[in-house]
DNA sequence: GCTCGTATGTGGTCAGACCACAAAGACTAA
DNA sequence: TTAGTCTTTGTGGTCTGACCACATACGAGC
């Protein structure tokens, strides 16, 4: 323990000086030189830290000078989960069913809460995303990328920031295997039609307060494209039903 | 994008190679040196990217020489998750009443899927951890150390490593938080008995299939700890029901 | 054949040197 | 005075080369 390596003091030092509130948000952290020297380390350890920080989420850096250069802490945690789950995904540490489960329960709940407390300004955005989905000259990675849009917004809606950086994280680490699941379409017109009509469906029950109706809807279109794409060849299992 | 910083090049090399198949949990990375040399970059920036990956649970390093040293792909995404959320909480990304929302939902789903599908296989773990919860001579700070690993230990018996992992970083992301609420308790027996009761309960509802009950318990189980501690004080909302 | 010292190569770290860049100040010309 | 340009300054970004501690593999000596 009094053997830290040298990034893990300055990573430490910057976590220590967050928690007692040293450090906020929009604060600029002291320069690469100036921070080596106070730590008693070599720049280079400094650098590996705060590449760990940025990856995270919690800096963001820039060059040159004035008020907008150095490391200032912004506190986004969307890019840091994608990237975290992303990588895992690739590196076989997180299999594509336990995201797509996990996935289903998270987002099983969201349209829950959101049918449970209906209200209509919640739905603007995501009814935005409808429209701009049912343009016909869109291709099919536009149209998924409105997709994964509008059921970002959903859960966005719910105003629970970790829920909507998992999702987010969720959604990009599989964001290659959606994609790539596209030439096993019978007809991609079918399936994108197929696709607003259950939007459709689920924003019309969440509005209309329809808790159970939202919760079988999303089940069933999380559940279909994974197969349908024969994304879920692999594993013979079939994807549980929704929690009651 | 042509103009990607040197430690991007090396973090997308060996995504690219993951994808790939190149590359599989278990392999060696190729030395520092090499691979500075392969990608025209820099050593200091083949380390930034190596740290990302460290500290993301995808690589484990070793110096010395022979098989086990050098960077092994592990893949074991509990250690990133729980410095992510950890770090985010820190610096205010993540609140905490987020983060207790988002623990409800997963955990409420968790026990709800085990009592729906009884195995008193799965409860093995649980019921040690319970049973040694039972020693009268345990600190708070052991008490609850064993509290988390109960809990964590519900949620691997579902066999979704993504929910294990996103579990382990919730919970670790407000270790801190739970472990200075305990002074502002009335009484930690009394507390700590209050916890063992309802351990049992949650187990018992489980084993018995009782999905309500279950859902019920591990709800009040979770808000309890958090209103008693006076750790919900800065929200004046209440935490909703469970869904359903 | 066994033991033990040594050679070798690894990651971990540091120091120093450039570069590109952005801002602030100084300087010049209208 | 004022507008524009140039220079200075300090930042992060990168590379190089140099050590160190460490773990293994090799080989000399017993």
């Amino acid at each position: 323990m009094v053997e830290a390596r040298a990034w893990q003091i300055v990573l430490e030092r910057i976590e220590q000086d967050l928690l007692s509130g040293v450090l906020q948000p929009g604060d600029h952290l002291p320069g690469e030189r100036a921070l080596a020297a106070e730590l008693g380390v070599g720049r280079s350890s400094v650098r590996e830290a705060l590449r760990v920080l940025e990856v995270l989420g919690l800096i963001r850096t820039a060059s040159g000078s004035g008020p907008r250069s150095g490391a200032i802490i912004v506190a986004l945690p969307g890019g840091g989960m994608s990237a975290l789950m992303r990588l895992q995904v690739a590196a076989q540490g997180f299999s594509v069913d336990d995201i797509v489960q996990t996935r289903l329960i998270l987002e099983t709940e969201t349209v829950s809460r959101l049918a449970g407390n209906p209200d209509n300004r919640a739905l603007t955005v995501p009814r935005t995303l409808l429209s701009a989905m049912d343009s016909a000259n869109l291709t099919p990675e536009e149209f998924l990328t409105l997709d994964a849009q509008f059921h970002l917004s959903l859960t966005e809606a719910l105003g629970n920031h970790v829920l909507t950086a998992t999702m987010a994280g969720l959604r990009s680490s599989i964001e290659a295997y959606v994609q790539s699941g596209l030439p096993g379409l019978a007809s991609w017109p079918a399936t994108a039609n197929r696709l607003r009509h259950e939007h459709r469906e689920l924003t019309d029950a969440i509005a209309a307060g329809n808790v159970e109706l939202a919760r079988t809807v999303i089940h069933d279109h999380i559940t279909d494209y994974y197969v349908e794409t024969g994304l879920a060849e692999r594993s013979g299992e079939s994807v549980p039903a929704p929690a009651r």
